[in-house]
DNA sequence: CCAATTCTGAAACATTTGTTTCAGAATAAC
DNA sequence: GTTATTCTGAAACAAATGTTTCAGAATTGG
């Protein structure tokens, strides 16, 4: 018996990661936060919390998205190593045509070593990311497309962390050619 | 015919430059980086400037000691695939052993993408690291030890940015013996 | 020693920060 | 329609931010 809440928690979330999406947690002031999520202040307060909680649930969202991502192409009925080489691709695209790198790299860099609450969502996500690509190479080396030379657990790790290094290059130099020679490279070690 | 500046102001960029690295451009205060540096913040804003020139003075030289570093170890006396070797597995070192990461990166991420000076200083930093790599990288192939099947520029770009992977991982899941076998993988691929 | 100049320390500055307050508007249950 | 509860908007909060001010200390060259 009471009054609702007005405004649609799930998008005010949206709008909130895109600006500590874009400028990090220390760099997003409050204001910015509220300006972007069409609410009072007051508002944030009695629904998500502080600043530090509304990172936390924004960072959150992020790898979900990215969890839904992940299970989706695994759902579909291409080959693994097709779909690996389509996510390769398409995560190339992401890198190039994005214009704020990845939320996840940022955070993990600016935050994870002092907030253990992030650093503990950045994990679980790493964690699927690395479960994604092992299932997908070890799948491969059993339908002969990659080498079972390799342990894939060990390819898995290595492009889940080659991958960040990818973002760098392109914030520094915005080179695509870069980016995909580098993918491409990739794709040629693991299928030889 | 007037009074010396008191402070050493090496001593004192040094100082700043541990606190921007490890708390980040925002993350770090005026507070915070006369406290580190001991000097009052006249003193500051009269000798270096504010605190974005405080910060580029800070980036750069964190990149000119890795431009000694990449100098000294050039000219040694040993083969360059040895200097290569020893690179990977010393910069692997600085990965686990130091706690901080890597300035550069950190840097980029966080401040890169809004500040021209700063991806100035990271685009010059970046393309020393790649000049550092694609010799020894050039020469070890045609000393026999790396196969001349890749082109060295692609192996020194590929190397350049993976490792800014390394850093991530260890970040997330400080674990040694995961980056060390990342290494030893791109040293195997590399040789052969 | 004098004069000119420059540096330092402490305090103050205006803004901006994250957060709280509270009167009034809105709604659900009765 | 009343009542109880909860949400919203605007304003206010103290603390922290980056920066400036300025009196006095220090140093140099004459």
């Amino acid at each position: 018996m009471a009054r609702n809440v007005e405004f649609n928690e799930e998008v005010a979330i949206q709008k909130a990661m895109e600006v500590f999406w874009k400028k990090g947690y220390n760099g997003a002031s409050l204001r910015d936060l509220t300006d972007a999520m069409q609410i009072n202040s007051s508002s944030l307060y009695n629904t998500i919390g502080d600043k530090q909680e509304l990172f936390v649930r924004c960072v959150q969202h992020y790898t979900d998205l990215r969890k839904q991502d992940w299970e989706k192409r695994l759902g579909s009925k291409k080959a693994p190593f097709a779909i690996l080489v389509d996510y390769i691709h398409e995560a190339v695209g992401v890198i190039i045509n994005g214009e704020d790198s990845c939320m996840a790299v940022k955070s993990a860099f600016e935050v994870a070593t002092n907030d253990q609450r992030i650093k503990e969502i950045l994990i679980a996500d790493n964690d699927r990311a690395y479960q994604f690509l092992y299932n997908l190479i070890k799948n491969s080396m059993e339908q002969g497309q990659i080498s079972t030379e390799e342990d894939p657990a060990l390819l898995a790790d290595y492009f889940n962390s080659t991958w960040t290094g990818w973002y760098e290059s392109y914030i520094l130099h915005k080179d695509p050619i870069k980016i995909k020679r580098m993918a491409e490279y990739f794709i040629k070690q693991l299928s030889k």
